[in-house]
DNA sequence: TTGCAATCGATAAATTTTTACCGATAAAAA
DNA sequence: TTTTTATCGGTAAAAATTTATCGATTGCAA
């Protein structure tokens, strides 16, 4: 029934969350289907790309009247295995962690933190939204313990690379690797970096091309 | 002097956000040159694909040696305008916003926050990091009094376009958004979409690849 | 029922991005 | 000095991604 694993581009699976989003909105304004020339007036995307997207999710639209909103939601999630209950852990509980156990978004994405690691005492033991916050010295015992996959790295970069090391020790296979620095994850691995400095990037280039009206 | 304004692709200012990065420890470690196969063994990239970008800076390297470190790095620093230097406001001093603001790296990329908006009472008047907390009312007028060309928006998704809004109305002319939604700008401003959702798309697809090693 | 308008999806073309190749050059070694 | 080696940068090829074209299908209205 599902899809075999197919590589999907990483700027499609980028775009394919930007839709899950808009589509979402959709829904709770009370749509049943969906045009990719109206998700294009919307997102102010090529509609051609975006049925080219679609496409890769293994959803057919009908003629006339788009896709079936449900089903393509649906069909996203699967893409991205959102549908799939995910159990994630968290070394950092300053204001980026914080935040990140505090975003209410992540159950969406079948996305939930089973615990939070820190190396100051003072928050050792406290729970944050729930989650309790241990010593950062268990990262791997608790990792293995409850056989958690996904670590989101939320420290300082100097003890990025030793916190994913007593991750993947623990068994976690996914690094959400939000410290500055890159960190190394083996073969059997994946990480995926999420830097401000990027995105900061490309804004400060647009910026100046904005105001460098000069020739 | 400066290269003029050539368009840089987004995945370039990218990897050399990252590239920058990586320099800068080398320069911390007292290296004055960089070959692109060093920085290649280093980041696991193609060299061919550095040396690529780096033509984008305008930096010729030396051949047997590589590029010098100070001046590449001037040079991407350039290219990013992350030598320029630039105010900027935020909007919401929850966590996300305060993580923002206690960032110490943004110095780094000429950024520095000038003022920070709440809705919040209780937050209003008090300062974060040393920035003075404002009520979001107050956002166009302080905006267009410290002539800040850049807003930087970490409110909830209900309120983020009302607040977008108020920004442009103050001058503000770039918008780095962190809420969930998309946010609408006209042509004369540019927005750059900072979301978690478009990451987590990108590791969640690779971990089940990862995982599904059935044929 | 017939004609019209909207939309999909397949195929193809264009563009962008990555990767390969190779001569030229600088530094180090012989 | 001459030879060897590492690396750059220009050009070309390959691959990936985006955009265009167009026939087929569906729903709606006449």
């Amino acid at each position: 029934m599902k899809k075999k694993n197919i590589i999907i581009p990483d700027i499609t699976l980028k775009r394919l969350s930007h839709y899950m989003h808009y589509l979402s909105v959709m829904q709770d304004e009370g749509e049943v289907s969906i045009s990719s020339t109206k998700m294009s007036d919307d997102l102010l995307l090529d509609p051609i790309q975006i049925r080219k997207d679609i496409q890769y999710t293994g959803i057919v639209g009908k003629p006339k009247t788009g896709y079936d909103l449900d089903d393509l939601i649906d069909a996203i999630k699967d893409c991205l295995h959102w549908n799939d209950y995910k159990s994630a852990l968290i070394a950092g509980v300053g204001n980026l962690g914080s935040a990140m156990l505090g975003y209410k978004f992540f159950e969406r994405y079948g996305f939930h933190f089973e615990a939070a690691f820190d190396n100051d005492k003072s928050k050792i033991g406290t729970k944050i939204n729930g989650v309790e916050v241990h010593d950062v010295k268990n990262i791997a015992r608790i990792a293995r313990k409850y056989d958690i996959k996904i670590g989101v790295v939320a420290v300082p970069n100097t003890v990025a690379q030793a916190v994913v090391d007593a991750m993947l020790d623990g068994g976690v296979i996914a690094i959400w690797n939000f410290a500055p620095h890159r960190v190394r994850v083996p073969e059997t691995a994946v990480v995926e970096h999420a830097q401000f400095s990027q995105s900061l990037a490309v804004l400060t280039r647009k910026l100046s091309i904005l105001t460098n009206t000069d020739e």
